[in-house]
DNA sequence: CGTGCCAGGTGCCAT
DNA sequence: ATGGCACTTGGCACG
């Protein structure tokens, strides 16, 4: 039988704790929550993030991120655990003994993740027709203004400015909105407004009024298009 | 020793189960992930929700929301995981022996949250002078527009309309710019601009610039303020 | 460190 | 199913 000093030693050590038992479960910080008995597990990893995990759903139901002070303590006898930072605090109370499990996990491998809308900005760059015929991006790097950021900078066929947003979901008003904001403050900086087009897999219907009222324009790019031309692009660069 | 038999029998029960072991990830839907070998934890809910976790991070490299289809294979003699739905595949290889374990977890308590931008609603429905003095929202139901919805539509104390939208952490540009839509949207209903006020712990210097501009106004609110009237507010209840 | 913005965001509730 | 939006959003990159 595991004990609280157990778990003390394994996460100095380094391992990975899971809790299995009832408890309840009170957090105070940025919001407030309460969670009646039940069972549940309760992971703590090396880095003292820890998480609540009910018997469903895939979202853990309380938490706290890495770098919390993890404290293990003992009240009426069973085990209680206070995961707390600055402003937040997590108390997981077991109201009785819980089976406690002890992991040495070693893991160094790198998490790689594609069809990213940093992805996108890659195809495009490397294959500016995706946008329209004649574009031609004026800058790699991202332009910045006033506030935030435009995905892309660009001429047009006729070299009128051109501002790209894209985006690797079906387009929003708040997307459309964004967007204006750029091509007005571009406009101020200018004196000229620039086009604007909007580069997603589709639009909703709101954000589609949205673009009417705004003369943003839309044209239809989804990520899965643009790993294709990621992967044309590297083909040829092997070939080379 | 449980075997892949004991985990689909453990599902099928209603069980939730973990394994631990070195695995290779490979996720391939709405984008793509590769993750190479490393020692994880794999959780499998009683729902079907599947999650890997790494050493650290409290949140999951990889995973599969609730209603997956969860396949136990064996390739090369060691076990393979493939949780997919309609348009996405997990598929979780072990490249040594994994340990096996299940859990009965009984829970059905309710998870209660507060501090939430919907209680900052029930607050200033009950005290609106939390707006302003003479504020008098009009419809306690969300007002649904053209598009989206109005927090709490109301008449300041000269009968003038009144759009509020309220924020639990500090306004963006983002959130003004969402309030001036729907202003400009009531404007083109009514022919006048109503006012408009962002009800906010504080805003971003981005945010109050974009206020400027748009002549919406700022008015200080933090949801623990409101906690403290809906006390109040309850507290009155009870005694009467 | 604040600010802005993407994310396989997730989840909830509306039409 | 689709849409519109809050979330203890988390995470990163950049000023």
């Amino acid at each position: 039988m595991l004990t609280l000093e157990d778990a003390r030693k394994a996460l100095a050590k380094g391992s990975v704790i899971i809790f299995a038992g009832p408890c309840t479960v009170v957090y105070e910080g940025r919001a407030t929550s309460r969670l009646g008995v039940g069972e549940r597990l309760v992971l703590i990893k090396k880095d003292r993030s820890i998480l609540v995990h009910r018997p469903t759903g895939h979202e853990p139901v309380n938490w706290q991120p890495a770098g919390s002070m993890i404290d293990f303590l003992t009240e009426n006898g069973l085990p209680v655990i206070r995961a707390s930072n600055a402003n937040e605090l997590l108390k997981i109370s077991f109201t009785a003994q819980p089976s406690l499990m002890v992991f040495d996990l070693r893991d160094t491998a790198e998490f790689e993740m594609y069809a990213s809308e940093e992805d996108m900005k890659k195809a495009v760059l490397a294959k500016p027709s995706l946008v329209e015929p004649g574009f031609k991006p004026l800058e790699e790097e991202r332009q910045v203004k006033r506030t935030g950021r435009v995905d892309i900078l660009g001429l047009d066929a006729l070299g009128r400015l051109v501002v790209v947003e894209l985006k690797r979901k079906p387009a929003t008003p708040e997307d459309v909105r964004q967007l204006s904001a750029y091509v007005e403050s571009l406009n101020s900086e200018f004196g000229r407004k620039p086009r604007a087009i909007l580069a997603a897999p589709s639009t909703t219907k709101a954000a589609r009024r949205e673009m009417e009222k705004t003369s943003v324009e839309f044209r239809c790019l989804t990520p899965r298009r643009c790993m294709q031309v990621l992967r044309e692009a590297k083909g040829l660069d092997s070939y080379l």
